[in-house]
DNA sequence: GGGTTTTAATTGACTGGTCAATCAACTCAT
DNA sequence: ATGAGTTGATTGACCAGTCAATTAAAACCC
């Protein structure tokens, strides 16, 4: 039947409660006591599935990421063409639900913790790696390499950026807005790195 | 003879231990014994000069945003011209000082803080609506005020892209590197926006 | 200038509170 | 009755902030 497991029960509750709760905190400094309330659970059994509480905001901080590349993965299987591509990445850094503002707050404690934990700095690394050769392979497609590196560079600064503004930022998240800001500057940086098209045209 | 008082001299110290601590901690992890340690004074002197750990962190925040700020007004006291202008702001962004490890770290841990102190983010949002200003302005000279606000925005949001990716990376700060990126964003959304000289030449 | 009072600087010791982590005990389904 | 699930109570460490007491410096007075 595949019914899940307490465990799992648990563990993903644990999870969840601790994403919400660092998120609406918009740090760190939350008690295993306050995620486990809110998992309606005791903070002891928090303990017991997750050994400490390190490792309880590694897994939640796993678990976003995760949630982040799934949704890349999907948009990418739907996008054909470079363009559609680039697109499609921006598209889901800027997706409802990662770009609500709780996500972008604890996805900003996440850099800090980062500051100080191993195991959080190569989670975001990998991140940052994947994010970039992402960018890569779809902008070799439309300009130079080199230039192609400079311009996955500087977009996913600039979705970093973002993220950090509007973490900060007191009103509602303004996706389009956001979105638009990458779309926009993306087209820039393509227009002014000059299309390969031609070239290849002329080429093949 | 102006001599500084005491006072003020340990001041200065804490704060620059607290800048220094916080920085090389990477969070605001830290107590307060630790910076009195490296000021060379006891935690309960911090206390009585700054009432508590909250004003001593505010005041090291305002002490990075006011370096911040002078720098940007004596570069911009010797750029002549749009172009210079915009470049002495993103020059101060990287500057030597301001672009240090210890120092950008710091920084990212203040955004944090602003997202549960009202004083830090109040401090925050000064420094944005001032670097905001400063770049529209001299964009303003250059292409239309709608393409020079999202332009504004843009370039800030990269700025702090690129500040938070160089807090995460491993490696020693490569400034003129991130300059080079942020340079190279602003000379492409310029071209795709389209300069306004000739329009100015034709009317005047 | 020497002596005296005020004021500033400085600290060690203490307090109250918080919290991660542990553990022994209890529940309950199988 | 075995073992997974679960918790309340406890422990040990840490830390911001306070206070009374000590020393150093200034200000004042004759």
């Amino acid at each position: 039947m595949a019914r899940p497991s307490v465990q799992h029960l648990r563990r993903a509750a644990l999870i969840e409660a601790a994403i919400t709760e660092i998120g609406s905190t918009g740090s760190l400094d939350v008690t295993v006591s306050q995620v486990a309330k809110r998992a309606n659970v005791s903070s002891a059994l928090a303990h017991h599935y997750f050994g400490s509480k390190e490792q309880l905001f590694l897994a939640a901080m796993r678990e976003i990421l995760t949630r982040y590349r799934r949704d890349v993965i999907a948009r990418l299987a739907r996008a054909v063409g470079p363009l559609a591509r680039l697109n499609a990445i921006i598209d889901a850094s800027f997706d409802e639900q990662q770009y609500a503002r709780e996500v972008v707050a604890a996805w900003l404690a996440f850099y800090v913790k980062a500051q100080t934990s191993d195991g959080a700095a190569r989670l975001l690394r990998v991140y940052m790696a994947r994010l970039h050769s992402n960018l890569l392979a779809s902008l070799k497609r439309l300009v130079d390499p080199a230039e192609a590196n400079r311009i996955a560079e500087e977009v996913a600064a600039l979705i970093d950026g973002v993220y950090i503004r509007q973490a900060l930022g007191p009103g509602r998240a303004d996706r389009m807005r956001s979105k638009a800001m990458v779309e926009h500057s993306l087209a820039s940086l393509l227009a002014s790195a000059g299309r390969k098209d031609e070239v290849r045209h002329v080429a093949s």
